[in-house]
DNA sequence: CGGCTACTTGAACAGAGTCAACTATGGTGG
DNA sequence: CCACCATAGTTGACTCTGTTCAAGTAGCCG
């Protein structure tokens, strides 16, 4: 199934009797507010899996937006379950997509608690990249970020106005160069030290891809 | 198995091959930066489930220090990956287990980087409040939180002086009441107003608690 | 009676938000 | 072909929320 940019692939609030996988395309996955204060809880790769909360509760607590094109992978709820059942490896595959996407949110939640403003643009746009890289988008060590400033801002947590000048900040440490939608990480081992990165041990494993 | 309060459950980094299920007793999940600031990510309630994670990974990327006495039901890492297999129904369950912790997550990550101080106060506090509710620790309209306004502050990304005066500021807007340890909820209508508090769906089965 | 730890409060400061203006770019229609 | 508009990014000035520093209070335990 494939979803145009711009198009919700799930709806906060609303039933969703699919589950995902996604197989190409940027997508970010968001809750609002009331008064529509945004938080993006996570930008979507390939590889990843969406739904598994509306797989169980029926209606989804959070919304997905497509930001390019995406291609998706389809599973019906009901059929799931049963496939759950024939599989029981198939259990495990699950526990280990839902517990390497708390250890995603864990680190944001970190992020946005504790770094700074400079930090957290730093480390986000990190794991951005290393995420992109582990799904061979990087070409010419170059990603091509289908986002605005307005979305890493509703990521980060902070004022579309300062994480333009936090970004401004890492592009004079001649840490990242961005212009239009093409970023490259021109010092990593300075980005990692400005968002006091710690390893990360858990990549994507080849079948997920 | 029994922990004292102040010892750790799991620990940052180091291997484990133990699940638990919290049978009773306060405990905090938490993930800190090399410079010791740290993010509390949960407070972990009796019906809560730790180690999904390090089930699958070995090594943890969070630690969990018990803050009262806590029991818990531990089974190991092995033998629970043996009952998967007998008992398929059991994945399901383990796939709820990660979604809801999920959709606490993503809650926490709304609130953290969208709600001003007071907001994610007000929050945090309903919020355990009323999951102290559902597994009946309130007793006289009061709970006995374990947990002192420096975890708070960690929870909720704020320093320790301004949740002070936050947590002083519910006060005098008669929503709260908190002496000692005890806690009580004035006036639900007026915290949820304060909170930006939206309808939630899924309480803990029974069978959990 | 000290010496803890937790909580409070005030004052000065800084990081991040808001408001506002300006630039650059690309698309559209006359 | 160009005038017009919308969107995205940039920059400066001012404001305000939340931090830091500092001092003081209250309760508890040996």
């Amino acid at each position: 199934m494939t979803f145009d940019p711009g198009s919700l692939i799930l709806h906060e609030g609303e039933e969703a009797d699919s589950l995902y996988t996604v197989v190409s395309g940027w997508a970010i996955r968001y809750k609002t507010l009331a008064d529509a204060r945004r938080q993006i809880l996570k930008f979507v790769l390939p590889g990843d899996f969406l739904g598994l909360q509306s797989s169980i509760f029926a209606a989804a607590e959070h919304s997905v937006e497509a930001l390019t094109e995406v291609r998706t992978c389809v599973f019906l709820r009901k059929r799931f379950w049963e496939m759950q059942e024939r599989h029981p490896q198939l259990g495990y595959e699950m526990v280990w997509v839902a517990a390497s996407d708390e250890q995603h949110l864990d680190a944001a939640l970190l992020s946005v608690g504790q770094r700074s403003a400079l930090e957290r643009a730093a480390y986000l746009l990190l794991d951005l990249y290393i995420r992109a890289e582990e799904r061979e988008l990087v070409v010419n060590e170059t990603v091509l970020f289908p986002f605005n400033q307005q979305h890493l801002a509703d990521a980060l947590g902070l004022s579309l106005v300062h994480t333009n000048k936090v970004i401004g900040r890492l592009r004079t440490m001649k840490l990242i160069k961005w212009e239009g939608r093409a970023f490259q990480l021109l010092d990593r081992a300075g980005m990692e030290a400005v968002a006091k990165w710690e390893a990360r041990a858990n990549a994507v494993p080849r079948a997920f891809l």
